[in-house]
RNA sequence: GGCCCAGUAGUUCAGUCGGUUUAGAACGCCAGCCUGUCACGCUGGAGGUCGAGGGUUCGAGUCCCUUCUGGGUCGCCA
């Protein structure tokens, strides 16, 4: 009996200091390349691919067990670590000046044929990845992408914990609370028809921590919210949630960016400069049509209502005095690149982003192209394009609506679009922006009610409280949203942490004291016992992640993400349970 | 819930105007040969519910309807 072999090396850190040494590999063989007297194999393991060199002259038994083995089947490897013939190094892979000469080999597994190759740069479908997710992550990329999100984790957690924070968990079995996201409800056995519901956030335990006197808690932490997914979206996803006691808007602000700059730094080795700049949701909303402006490119929007409300032009004229909004974007120097069929599929963009229509003129050498120009006098046209900062050679567009925010939003979403199609995104730039000045309220047409834009216990800005009640819409939050390259990569707030603003606050959103204190009972009776003023903000991670390393899905960081029907194709979960577990749980499936 | 894209061999795809025989190619897989490959090479072979159901037609991978799955997006996501 041989004795049992003992892993002594990895396969992919093996250079020229390691020659002439015996080791043991084991690993995954990625290729075998059979030259009938000589058998090659690449062996992989996490660290990276080394070649071993099966030769009957120097080992006829492991030769002979080589001819067995396939593609990802698991073996250990007893070699010599040897310098390879200068002509037969292989300056593609990381151990190419050696190779290793086996004189033992033993499968560890077999395995089957793989239903995809095990390597990057792979064209196949993203369902059979997930299906058979296992093999996906054992591709590098793959494998650097979760490693990857490890390093970003261990970043956070060194930087929170130098700085005096403690991580808390808080439970993942808890109430429902109106407001929000759907929940996902977990049904009590215990206590038949009642139902736990699955944390959107740990918002609520964060801030009673802080009645709780932790003082700075910050906690890695899975959330839920049964919405519709999308590249950026999972129904399940990480938060790295942090709150603080004694602080206010600039000490979180400061505080985070000395956070992220160590992550970024630590993680990518890119240098981050702080402070970020800082722009208040009025000014994102006027210059870019969002709340997470990506400002890696210009195209800022251009407000021209006052001049549209001098037009001949009705759709412009009108919508400026419905109390709505015309605004501009000015692509320079595009005039030549758009033809007329190119304009006329911008102006169906905007279409499908909600715009009306799109107005747009062609200032190119021989001068003015525009459907709309005759609407317009000479000198109305020449201070148009004055505020439109326009050139010979430029191309103008415009949005104008009733309703001022479809403007802006419908005009910043052909914004982006245009950024993209111009390629005038640089991909490699980290652009941090924090958006300040959130409004605390919004308008619900639905529920023809006011509902909070971040969550009911955000603070309204001291300077604002006054309008609370007489004024609601324009009450500022004392809210800040992170944002990276166009991405919410976070976003928080100081809360409430006084009674009767608090009471306020709920009158306002339409809740009676009854109903307040029915949903948030347990938060407003903690609140009586001495709350410190806080705040905190918590960060999407897989997001972040997917941003640092510049995927264009959170799915290739999540090790099992689920599709857009919310399903994982590897454990076929939902799936249907036994009848038996239905009825313990008091619950009957109404078809 | 709306809109858009995709679905043909294990994989990635081609398949013209609806009709040329048994639906092709590459890679992978299987068998044989091969001592310096690393996208090894050479020879041969197997492999298909054209996502599913229905319809139009003398005839459907191809046209129509429904549906399922995957992806993108709007709504939604305090």
């Amino acid at each position: 009996m041989l004795e049992k072999m003992k892993r002594t090396h990895q396969c992919g850190v093996l250079t020229r200091e390691n020659l002439g040494q015996e080791i043991t590999l084991m690993g995954w063989v990625q290729t075998r390349r059979d030259h009938g007297g000589l058998i090659f194999v690449d062996l992989r393991d996490r660290s990276g691919i080394v070649q071993v060199v099966f030769n009957p002259e120097y080992n006829r038994e492991a030769f002979e067990a080589a001819k067995e083995i396939k593609n990802e089947y698991v073996i250990a490897v007893k070699g010599k670590v040897n310098e390879r013939p200068k002509e037969n190094v292989n300056p593609k892979i990381k151990t190419g000046e050696i190779e290793v000469y086996a004189d033992r080999l033993e499968i560890l597994n077999p395995s089957k044929t793989p239903p995809f190759p095990i390597e990057d740069d792979i064209r196949v479908d993203e369902s059979l990845r997930l299906k058979y997710r296992y093999l996906d992550l054992r591709r590098p990329t793959m494998l650097r992408n979760i490693a990857f999100r490890h390093e970003v984790k261990k970043a956070i957690r060194e930087f929170l914990d130098n700085n005096g924070f403690l991580e808390v968990e808080t439970p993942m079995l808890t109430r429902s609370t109106p407001e929000g996201a759907r929940d996902f409800l977990v049904p009590s056995r215990l206590n038949p028809g009642t139902f736990y519901a699955l944390p959107q956030s740990p918002q609520l335990f964060k801030q009673i921590l802080m009645v709780a006197g932790i003082e700075k808690y910050y906690q890695i932490c899975r959330c839920f919210r049964d919405e519709d997914l999308r590249a950026d979206r999972q129904p399940e996803f990480t938060q790295l949630d942090i709150e603080m006691s004694f602080v206010d808007v600039d000490d979180v602000i400061a505080l985070n960016e000395k956070l992220v700059k160590h992550v970024v730094e630590k993680t990518l080795g890119i240098s981050v400069e702080i402070p970020f700049k800082r722009m208040a949701y009025k000014d994102a909303m006027e210059l870019y049509g969002t709340d997470k402006p990506d400002t890696r490119f210009g195209l800022e929007m251009v407000e021209v209502t006052d001049i549209a409300l001098k037009s001949e032009f009705k759709v412009f004229s009108e919508a400026a005095k419905a109390g709505g909004k015309v605004k501009g974007i000015n692509v320079k120097k595009a005039a030549d690149l758009f033809s007329r069929r190119q304009i006329d599929e911008l102006v169906e963009k905007a279409k499908e982003f909600g715009a009306k229509g799109l107005a747009w003129i062609v200032y190119s050498s021989e001068g003015i192209k525009s459907p709309i120009a005759k609407f317009f006098s000479e000198e109305l046209l020449n201070e148009l394009l004055k505020r439109m900062n326009a050139e010979p050679g430029d191309l103008l567009l415009f949005v104008a609506d009733a309703d001022p925010k479809l403007a802006l939003t419908s005009l910043g979403q052909l914004r982006l679009h245009l950024g993209k199609q111009l390629n005038l995104i640089d991909e490699g730039a980290l652009n941090f922006l924090w958006v300040v000045e959130f409004p605390l309220l919004e308008w619900d047409e639905e529920e023809n009610r006011y509902v909070a834009m971040h969550h009911p216990f955000t603070s309204p800005m001291d300077e604002d409280l006054d309008f609370l009640e007489t004024d609601p819409s324009r009450v500022r939050a004392k809210a800040y949203d992170l944002v990276l390259n166009g991405t919410e990569v976070g976003g928080g707030s100081i809360r409430i942490h006084r009674t009767d603003v608090q009471e306020r606050m709920f009158k306002v959103l339409g809740f009676t004291k009854e109903r307040a204190w029915e949903n948030f009972g347990f938060l407003l009776k903690a609140f009586e016992y001495g709350t410190p003023p806080h705040g905190g903000i918590a960060y999407g991670l897989d997001r972040l992640v997917m941003l640092l390393l510049g995927l264009n899905s959170i799915r290739d960081c999540i090790a099992f993400p689920k599709t857009q029907n919310a399903a994982c194709l590897m454990t076929e979960a939902p799936a249907p349970v036994e009848p038996k577990q239905l009825k313990e749980l008091h619950i009957q499936i109404n078809n």
